[in-house]
RNA sequence: GCCCAGGUAGCUCAGUCGGUAGAGCAGGGGACUGAAAAUCCUCGUGUCGGCGGUUCAAUUCCGUCCCUGGGCA
């Protein structure tokens, strides 16, 4: 396949409340486009305030797909969003229209555009084992197996942490080969589509005053409410939207660790936490355009000479 | 006014049987291939409330003053 053959794809990514939905939103409209959500929260139902999902009036202004695509308690991960994303990316060009892919969750944009090694999904009934030793053993224990069947494990895999531990341990099970091997192999080195990466950098200050006011405005919504029904339907508290911001605190905040006074603050601290975070992942992503959130005719004229390269 | 407990990193606090101090949180930096709004790594000089005294040496002991809680009047 050649370049040429590739299909165009827009996608726009940013840290959280930099005014990603509305620029996709613009270039949707400009070019007859279609949304596809990369952000994990977002992507899972119920879970509506928190994640500062796109407003009725914003799906009325564009299509957008992959927002409540699966239940709170449905096991999904960046392999299952890349699968649903790349078949709902086929419908759009099926119908002769721009795919444009939005949202903040750097391992979902990297595995759609540079795709996963092929390994065997998660295995729950293995993951049930582990979880057990981390449990009474800790992370070290889990460790320690997989350097018994791997002793160079410590130069790819980080020891203290579980995830990575885990999926190396359950990757080692399942294909008898080490984890860091298959990846060495792969290194997101899949390109499916023709994109242009839009990273949208805005001025710190003026984001972290996006951040307070809109963490203001969730509040408002009744962000708590929120989560005592979602207790009410979905108790289990292992729920992975549980742990994402905002959620997570007012968690807290039922639970009486933290002071309603607080709640506010620690919330907008979080997410600050969190822009920051995404603005050093993207740092190292290849490929990316930086670009003003608040100049939209730029970042449409770039748009436009991209599409008609 | 008297009694008690405190005043140590931005916050909450630990500690030094006298040799100028350390955790958690916050903050900075980084990593990231099926948990990714997750998870992990890394970075700690601050008149140890002020002023005196004892001592080779005080944040640590003594005195005094100031401040904050709580109790008794």
């Amino acid at each position: 396949m050649v370049a040429e053959d590739k299909p165009n794809i827009v996608v726009v990514q940013g840290p959280t409340a930099c005014g990603k939905t509305g620029l996709a939103i613009r270039i949707a409209q400009t070019f007859g486009g279609e949304i596809v959500n990369a952000d994990s929260v977002q992507f899972v139902r119920h879970f509506d305030i928190g994640s500062a999902k796109p407003t009725a009036e914003e799906r009325r202004a564009a299509v957008h797909h992959l927002v409540d695509a699966v239940e709170p308690d449905a096991p999904y991960d960046a392999a299952e969003y890349a699968r649903r994303a790349h078949a709902c990316i086929a419908e759009i060009l099926e119908r002769k229209r721009l795919p444009v892919v939005s949202g903040g969750t750097g391992l979902y944009v990297r595995a759609l555009l540079g795709g996963l090694v092929e390994l065997p999904k998660r295995n729950e009934s293995l993951r049930a084992k582990y979880a057990e030793i981390l449990e009474t053993s800790g992370v070290a224990a889990l460790f320690s197996m997989l350097e018994d069947r791997a002793p160079e494990a410590g130069e790819y895999i980080d020891r203290h942490n579980p995830p990575r531990v885990v999926r190396a341990l359950e990757v080692l099970e399942m294909t008898g080969r080490p984890i860091w091997k298959w990846q060495r192999e792969h290194r997101f080195r899949d390109r499916p589509y023709r994109a242009l990466v839009l990273a949208l950098k805005p001025d710190f200050a003026a984001l972290e005053e996006r951040i307070r006011l809109r963490t203001r405005d969730m509040l408002e919504a009744g962000l708590v409410r929120e989560v005592q029904k979602l207790l009410e339907r979905f108790p289990d508290r292992n729920i992975r939207a549980y742990g994402s911001i905002g959620y997570r605190q007012a968690l807290e905040f039922l639970d009486g660790k933290t002071a309603e006074a607080e709640l506010e603050e620690s919330i907008v601290r979080a997410t600050r936490r969190y822009a920051k975070k995404q603005l050093s992942w993207l740092n190292t992503e290849p490929d990316v355009r930086w670009c003003d959130p608040e100049n939209e005719a730029e970042i449409l004229a770039r748009a436009a000479a991209f599409l008609s390269e």
